[in-house]
DNA sequence: GCGGGTCGAGAACGACCGTTCTCGCAGTGC
DNA sequence: GCACTGCGAGAACGGTCGTTCTCGACCCGC
């Protein structure tokens, strides 16, 4: 507690797992405060509110959800080894116990239609997943639309695990990336 | 007012664009009264409290949304061009003033964690979606994992077009599905 | 040992929400 | 005319939430 910085590791850590788990509005500071063991007092000064709070757990978020899949993807050298690894990370992540689909795409449901800066953090969430997919494929020596179709796959894939609660939509969304990409290359 | 059936209809149409354009937890029953011109009492009466109100708003926006699809996909012929269709209209949704993405998934991500009915409305609706497309796609001959694909792009193409705020996802995500039903017709 | 500052625990405050209750009014049967 | 019933408007109630305040304990330099 009396470092600074690790009280704001706590409470990050905290308000981290419970938005996720219930959704925003459904969790209170009293919660943050009692999952992070940081006082309100402490807690209104490390953040000077909920909302501030909520932007820097998506911020949060948006890192290391970025660096996991990089990561994982790094593990692979070829172009297109490293596309499909893409749908193997997102296999992973939604056989994660909690899994419970994109954190940007709740809040935006949740808070989009009030708070301006939830909906700016989601648009910029998946602007820079869709820019690291547009790499790949190029790297790839493929054009660039095939990313934007790439991105749809991911993203109905991670929908659609969330709502049925089984990780087989990665499977079926590979299959499909699979396919547009031998299209694609074919056609270049 | 005096009609028991168009109160209850003015209860949901109020409720389905408030709900729909601020999310759930964001709009009050108080709000509802005002929207429908019902009184609380009456409200009351017709919905024995917000969370029945919340299912009864999913059931009828799932059976618009689903008739409103069908009709324009209904306006083509070919087995084809009634899944491009399906693209367009999304197209057409998309553009829509006040879109705002899928209601389920939005609800999903606000409610499912605490409402099992609500997730269940959300799964109920998805699976109906993709069993639509399954019928398409077998009526065009070709394997029932397109549907899956297809499915994907769709999911995707809803969420992307919601956040980013413009419809062109729909027009990408038709590419791929053209793609895709190629590539397929070719396998069979 | 002691004043000053810092902190945590929890009360307090004001606002809002879901739900129920009160009350006055209007219409109906007789 | 009159008791009765149903209704709308809004107050009321109990609870929760975000945020701030109080108060007592602890810690520091001196």
């Amino acid at each position: 507690m009396p470092d600074q910085e690790t009280a704001r590791e706590r409470v990050l850590e905290a308000a981290g797992e419970l938005f996720y788990a219930r959704g925003v509005q459904a969790v209170g500071m009293d919660a943050v405060r009692g999952g992070s063991g940081v006082s309100l007092k402490r807690l209104y000064q490390l953040f000077p509110s909920k909302e501030a709070l909520v932007l820097a757990y998506l911020r949060q978020r948006d890192a290391r959800w970025r660096r996991a899949l990089a990561e994982h993807v790094d593990t692979r050298a070829a172009p297109e080894e490293k596309i499909v690894a893409v749908f193997d990370w997102l296999h992973r992540w939604f056989s994660e116990p909690g899994f419970r689909g994109c954190a940007f795409v709740n809040s935006f449901g949740e808070l989009g239609a009030t708070s301006a800066e939830v909906a700016e953090e989601a648009r910029h969430h998946k602007q820079a997943f869709h820019d690291y997919l547009t790499g790949l494929v190029t790297a790839s020596g493929r054009p660039a639309a095939l990313a934007d179709q790439l991105a749809l796959l991911a993203e109905g894939a991670i929908t659609t695990a969330a709502i049925s609660g089984t990780p087989e939509p990665a499977d079926r969304a590979r299959d499909a990336a699979r396919l547009l990409m031998d299209a694609t290359a074919r056609t270049v």
